[in-house]
Parts: structure tokens; sequence; C-alpha cells
DNA sequence: GCCGTGTGATACCGTTCGGTATCGTAAGAA
DNA sequence: TTCTTACGATACCGAACGGTATCACACGGC
């Protein structure tokens, strides 16, 4: 009788790694890493902190797991844009400008998940920055290559004009400097690749 | 006897209060805003907390001002740089992003202040926030301005895209994912003043 | 049946945090 | 000189933090 009629809140209660994963997820979002205690996330979880640490080793484990996840979601999302226009690297180059446009009224209250984390983390060993680098990196590799299927003349320089206009839109949506970031963010997409 | 030998570190002691505002800036920037606490701060002033309280009266109030002087600093180096090339706007526009670009080094190891205080200041409500939103204000309004001047033909859409490169250029430097950032910025802005 | 494992609840530990109270004193103005 | 003001030092407060210990229970495999 202690938990029977408690809480039916989430249908059909996912195992507690899961709402761990999702509570987490909110919350860090929501409110950055550091603002957000074990306590919190077991409450938002429907469990406790003694079962966050049974699956967790520590909370910078538990960090470093939400980026991983956060990460792979990006990572799926690029693979289902490639997927879409095949043997066509502009249009790939393209969907994934408009992807980041999409995402950009999520970001507008809280920003994007690894800028604010390498934010929040000033310590170089943490092993959440290894899971952000990575994933950087793996992003940059994969517009370069984009960038030399398209025959552009330099990858790499196109490369990083896009990169460096995917990130600071993100930045500016969140900190309410420009107006129609999405509309400007794709035309300037579009407008480098025209003259690159 | 108590300290007249105990530490000539600083020549010529400052005031407390601009000893308080030095610690506070290179600590905050070294290490963000929430790991440091007012008693490292007071430690590194070489002074005590009590002593930052008669000056500053919450935490937050010392980082909005914190974050007051160093908008300041950029609004003085961009009135600098708009003094060296008068009615010539598009090298006003260059100098600024050369601006950005010589101070990429010192940005290279913990990012810029302002995006790093949005990612540890979740609460709409506080005061630095307000100091950071007037401050990008500003600098869009400016931006804006000398793309108008340099009769271009849509400032807006041409002051949002440099916009978008300075600051991504700053998070790419950060995160390392783009290489030889400081001529890619350069190289980036002049091919959107020579397409624009 | 039984027994091990994963789970929930609670209490606790040591530390650090932002912020306050108190007191002695050094220095400048009158 | 005397008085006031700012400063330094120390001790303290309540709260929150990350992390641990303990115990009871519910369930699935055998």
């Amino acid at each position: 009788m202690t938990s029977s009629v408690s809480r039916p809140s989430r249908v059909a209660k996912l195992p507690p790694r899961e709402r761990i994963l999702d509570a987490a997820e909110e919350l860090f979002q929501a409110e950055g890493i550091q603002r957000v205690g074990v306590q919190a996330i077991a409450e938002r979880a429907e469990t406790t902190k003694m079962a966050i640490y049974r699956h967790f080793e520590t909370k910078d484990a538990l960090v470093a797991e939400w980026l991983r996840i956060v990460a792979a979601e990006y990572q799926a999302a690029f693979d289902r844009v490639e997927a879409e226009h095949p043997d066509h690297p502009r249009d790939q180059i393209l969907g994934l400008a408009r992807f980041i446009a999409h995402g950009l009224p999520r970001i507008s209250h809280r920003g994007c998940p690894f800028v604010n984390s390498l934010a929040e983390l000033p310590d170089k060993a943490h092993p959440a920055r290894q899971v952000i680098e990575q994933h950087k990196a793996r992003q940059t590799a994969r517009l370069i290559g984009m960038c030399a299927a398209a025959g552009l003349a330099d990858p790499g320089q196109t490369a990083a004009e896009i990169t460096f206009v995917l990130e600071g839109a993100q930045v500016s949506m969140q900190n309410g400097s420009v107006d129609h970031v999405a509309d400007r963010l794709m035309r300037t997409v579009e407008r480098i690749l025209d003259h690159a």
C-alpha cells in the first residue's frame, strides 16, 4: 500500500536508469549542470539518490553519459539528413543547416548543451569534455567531407565558414542579439555555398 | 608588524575594491562563476569576505559589475577601431574582426565571458543578464550601422552574417573543432563583405 | 518453497557555499 | 587630539552539496 496508487504520472514506468537519464536531460538542459543537484534528479525521476549511484559511479559520469546520448542523437539526425540526399553533398549541407535552424526555438532559452557544458567544465580532465571534443571532431570531419564531395575549391575553409555560422547562429539565438535567426542562417549558408 | 613586510606581491596595493574586481576577473574567467567562491576571491585579492560584502551587496552584484567592466572594455576597443578608420566603414568592420581574431588565443582555453556567463545564469532575472543583453544589442546596432554606411544592399543580413561568424569563431576556438581559426575568420569576413 | 538481486526510503557524513555578526585597529579630517 | 570611517581577522549561521550506510521489501529464477 505504499506506492501502488501513489504516482501513475509516467505511464508504464520505464526502468530506473532510463528515468534517471530522462530527468537529467531535462534538468541539465533547463538549468545547467552545476545548479542541478543529484537529489533533484532523483525526485524528478521518481526514485532516490541511492538508485542513481547504483547506475552511475559519480555525478560526473552521469553528465558524461547524458552528453554521449545527446551527441548520438545529433549524429543520428545527421545520418538521416545525409541519407535523404545521397550523392548530393550540397543538399546534404543545406539539410544540416535546416536541421540546426529547426532546432533553434528549442535552443533559444538555454543554448547549445555542448557550449553550455564546456562553460561549466573548466578542467580539461573531465570525462564529459572528451565526449564533446570527439563529437565536434566527427562533425567537422563530416562537414569537410561533404564540402570536398561537392567539389568546392577549398573544403577546409568552406567547412570552417559553415561551422562558424552554425555555432554563431545558436549563440546569437540564445543572447537575442539577432532577429529572424533561422531565416538569416539559411540565407547565409546558401550564400557561402554559392560563392565558395 | 602585521603586514608591512608580509606581501609586497602587488606593488603599491590598489584600493580593496579594485583588487576585488581584479581577482574576480581572473577567477571568473579561468574557472567560471559558480565554481569560484567568495572566499577564494577574497584570498586572491588579499582581503576578506567581509570587505567584499562591504563593496558589493551580493555575489550576483559582483558578477554583474565584472561583466559591466568587460563590456566597457569591448566597447572601448570598438570605439578605438572605429576611430582608426573614419569614414571607411568597410575597414572598420575588418578592424572589428581583427580585434576578435587577435583575442582568440586568450579565449582558446576558456571561451567568451558573455557566452559562458549566459550558460551559468539560466534565470532571466539575474542582474548580469541585462548587462549582457544590452552589450550585445549595442554591438549589433553598431555593426548594422557600419554595414549601412558601407552601402551594402542588406545591412541587417550582412550584420547578422558577420555576427554569426564572429561568435562562431570564438566557440570553435574553444572546442578546438577548427584549425587556424584566426586566419579563417579573417578570410570569412572578407568574403562576406566582398559578396554582400 | 527459497534466495539473490535490484529497488525505494531514510538517515547520515564531511565539506563548501553565500552571507552575517563582532571586534580591534589604522588612517584621515576636524 | 578626538572622532569617524574603512579595513582586516575570525567565528559563525543555515542550507545545500556529493556521496555513503543501512534496512525493508518486491520480484524472478530455480
